[in-house]
Parts: structure tokens; C-alpha cells; sequence
DNA sequence: TATTGGTATTGATATTAATCATTAATAAAA
DNA sequence: TTTTATTAATGATTAATATCAATACCAATA
């Protein structure tokens, strides 16, 4: 899909390292980089795999999973362009967390060595990868609590309002900007396809959404948002972008 | 309790700023910072509250809370001595999470000015609170998929060996290193303190456990593990320790 | 010691969500 | 186009958990 670019010739506007390195790193990082393509449903690193380094976003849709013993899947987090995933251990350690492909995805792969010596030179780059940690600590705590205290209801209300706030809309169609099977939705909020199904049907009856396959079109946010009122405390405080600090 | 020490006399084994600045940097922090002795109960910082810096616990236990408009509250997680917590925003923008000393407390308040001189002249610094979030949001990652997929009865074995692992045993009794209340416990699950007890209660039926009032014993730590395997991908990959990397 | 306020326990009931089973719709392949 | 496979929708049932209510326990204090 995407040719192969070098970092002086990306067009990513969001990637860190090119936001925040010296021209020197940045070509030192262009000849330590591998670039690559995933398609839909390839595997950029595996759960249980050996540390490696991260995977810069450039794009393409992301998802990050974890699974249980069980088999059961639980989808921690999104993730577009502009974003980080990957292996953050050190030495030996295993990683218990993969990511899938979504879509086809273009992503720059940089190893941890390479990105400590970056560190080291570039004190913006390593403040930059800091507070994205931060954010994004910041953002799944707040969801831990979604997820750990509001029913079905709230939590489908809340996953449609949070899809829209990080891959935002189709351009025509106006739709959810994002496809995902009735079975992915459920693995981020820790229930059954037939549940989100119920959930939908729910909201379309009462004209909130509109469904078609996998696309949804939003028709009442405010409706949404009032279904979970209780617990909307931050969305006011932190108004979400489609950025990768707030996605 | 403690008396207030300068850093350079600190005896804090595991303070970032210690740990990882150079001593002309150490003594300007020194001169910045603001130590506090925090009670039961105290807030050291409120949600909703203006963005202000970081507080670097020396001695003693916080909950970090998140609470919805409902006024139920959700420990988001529990940090003791060198663990960081606090405002990690920027400019005028609040911060929706909270922390309360859940026994005498002393932590060095410093203020995201202060730090982020300090990060641009001491990247080793940058990068071990990088490497500190990037931990913290692994371990919330993970959590949440316990959140999301554990039964109550998984859960509340979850919990315990959890706080096992972050704070460790009493020397004495051998009792967990830390009270809390049934209704602080299920603040951590999302469940009611009912919920807790009829655990607790089957767990010691079971033998696995023996409880006096807040004081938890676990008899049976491998039952406790037997209860969650179908969940405990993670804890074989990632032994914690009672440290600030792992708790 | 008696009193009070908070917390924990226990049981009964109501509510919610998961599971199971079936059908319908959609997409992919022959 | 027909067949096949996959996903979605719906209903019936079961299981899990929250809620409500009552009592017991404990600690602080008058």
C-alpha cells in the first residue's frame, strides 16, 4: 500500500522521533528503522515474545490484546497513527501483550538499544516518550474505573463515544471511523457479542445510533453521553482528540 | 513521625531524583522540594485539581482514586515508598485522579517546573521515569484485562496475592503488610463490600486464607494461584517484587 | 460499664449479564 | 448463482452479582 520512506522523507507529522531528534539522530535512527507493512490480522509482535523495541505508528489501526489462559481475548487498547506499541522490557523479559494489525498498517520498528542511545542524546525525544507514557497511563486508569463500575449499558455507550474520539469519522458516510466485529467490541469491555448486540439494538431503537454491519453512525451523542452521566466526570475535564496524546 | 531530612541525608533507598541526578542537581531539588507528613485519611492531592508536579513518597501507603458523579469511588492503584505520584498534565488543565494516605504518609512534593529543568540536564532521569510509566502502564494494562474478565471469587484471589506482592508480609504476624476496609477492597474490583466479605469468608472456609478483622493471613497461597489460572499468564512471566518497578 | 457509631457478616431477593440454542443475514467460495 | 462459512440477531434459560435488610461485632468514648 505504502511506499517504504525514509524518516527525512516521511510525512508523518506526529512521529516522535522526528519531532523531537537532532537531524543527526534522526538519520542514525532512518538506518537503524525497519519499516513494515501489515495487512489485516498480522501480527506486529506476539504476546510472550522477547523484548524488542517499539513500533512507531505511521498508518494504518492498531490493536493491542491480552490474553488469558483461557483463550478469552481482551483488547487493552487502539492505536493509530502517531502512536507507540511495543516491547518496553528490558534484557530477557517476555511481554505479555501483542498488537494485530486492524487494517493494513505501515509501522517503523526501531530496537531498544537504539532508542536508549537516541535517549541519551535527545533529552526532548526521551521528555516526549515520558509524558506519552504518562497520557496513556493516565487515559487506562481512567478506563480501569469505567470498566470496573459501569454495566453493559454504560460501558457500550462509552466504548461508541470513545471510538469516535480516536479514530473519529468516515469522511462520507459519517460512520464510526473504525470496523469492529460485534466479538472485538465485547473484548474491550469484557463481555459477550451477543450482549453488544442487545446493547446496539437498544440504542438504535431508541434512535441513538444507526447500525449497518459493522459501521455505526451516531445519530444522539448527547443521548449517549447521558446514558453514562454517572460517570462522565472526565470527558468534560479532558475534552478527547483524535491525537496520540489524547486518542 | 519521620522528621523532614534533606535529600542529601535522605535515606530513601529508591528515590528517582537520587537515584538518577547528578549532586549540583540533587541539591537544587533538594532546595524545591516540599516535604510533607500526610495522616490517614489526608489528601495529597484532590481530583479535579490544578495540574502542579510530582510527590515522591518516602514512607508510608497512598490509594490513588478516581471517582465517578455517582460518588463511587475506584482505587485506581497503590503506591508506597518510591513510588511517584501526582499531576502529570500540563498548563492550566486538571487532573481527575486523586490521592489519600491510607496511613502516616511523608512524600516530596516537586513542582513540574523544577522537574522539567531537571529532566532536560539529566537524561538518565528522563529515562528511568519514562522506563517508571511505561511499568505502570503495562501493569495497568494487565489489570485491566483481570478487571474485565475475572469473576468476583477471581478476583478477590487477584487482590490478595496482588497485595502480597506490593507490599509485601507482616514480619511479625506474617499478615498482609497493609488494612484495608471491605469497602476499599471492593473499590479496587468494582463490587460492594457484601461481595468481598462472602469471598473472604469461603476462601477461609477453604483453609486459603485466615482473616481478623482487616488483617488477612494466607494460609494457601498456591490454592489462591489455582483460582486464577485460567488469568495468570502474567504473574509467571513477571514475578513482582515488592519494589517500585513491580508493585 | 454502657453507649454510640462504624464496619463486617449473613440471608433473602431482585437485577443483570452470561450461556445456550436457534434463526437470520452477510460474505466468501465453488 | 448456489453453496458454504462466518457473523449477527434474538429468545429462553441459567448463573452471577448487586441490593436490601437485619444482625453481630468491634472500637472509641462518655
Amino acid at each position: 500500500m505504502h511506499e517504504i520512506n525514509s524518516c527525512q522523507e516521511c510525512t508523518t507529522t506526529d512521529c516522535f522521533v522526528r519531532l523531537h531528534s537532532s537531524s543527526d539522530w534522526i538519520t542514525i535512527i532512518d538506518r537503524n528503522k525497519n519499516q513494515e507493512v501489515y495487512e489485516r490480522g498480522q501480527f506486529l509482535f506476539r504476546e510472550g515474545s522477547r523484548v524488542f523495541g517499539l513500533y512507531f505508528i505511521q498508518a494504518g489501526k492498531v490493536k493491542v490484546i491480552s490474553t488469558g489462559l483461557n483463550g478469552k481475548e481482551h483488547i487493552v487498547r487502539l492505536a493509530s497513527k502517531g502512536h507507540v506499541v511495543g516491547h518496553r522490557g528490558i534484557g530477557s523479559e517476555t511481554y505479555p501483550i501483542g498488537a494485530v494489525a486492524l487494517e493494513d498498517t505501515v509501522a517503523c520498528f526501531v530496537d531498544n538499544d537504539s532508542m536508549f542511545e537516541a535517549y541519551m542524546d535527545n533529552p526532548r525525544l526521551t521528555y516526549a516518550m515520558m509524558m506519552f507514557y504518562a497520557h496513556e497511563l493516565r487515559k487506562t486508569e481512567i478506563r480501569q474505573r469505567l470498566l470496573a463500575q459501569m454495566n453493559m449499558r454504560e460501558k457500550v455507550a462509552e466504548i461508541l463515544l470513545h471510538l469516535k474520539d480516536t479514530f473519529g469519522l468516515d469522511t462520507q458516510k459519517n460512520t464510526l471511523n473504525v470496523l469492529l466485529s460485534r466479538q472485538e467490541l465485547a473484548d474491550m469491555l469484557g463481555s459477550t457479542p451477543e450482549q453488544v448486540t442487545r446493547m446496539l439494538t437498544d440504542f438504535e431503537e431508541k434512535m441513538l445510533i444507526r447500525k449497518d454491519g459493522k459501521q455505526i453512525l451516531l445519530l444522539n451523542e448527547e443521548g449517549l453521553h447521558e446514558i453514562i452521566a454517572a460517570h462522565d466526570l472526565n470527558r468534560k475535564i479532558y475534552p478527547r482528540k483524535a491525537n496520540h496524546l489524547d486518542a
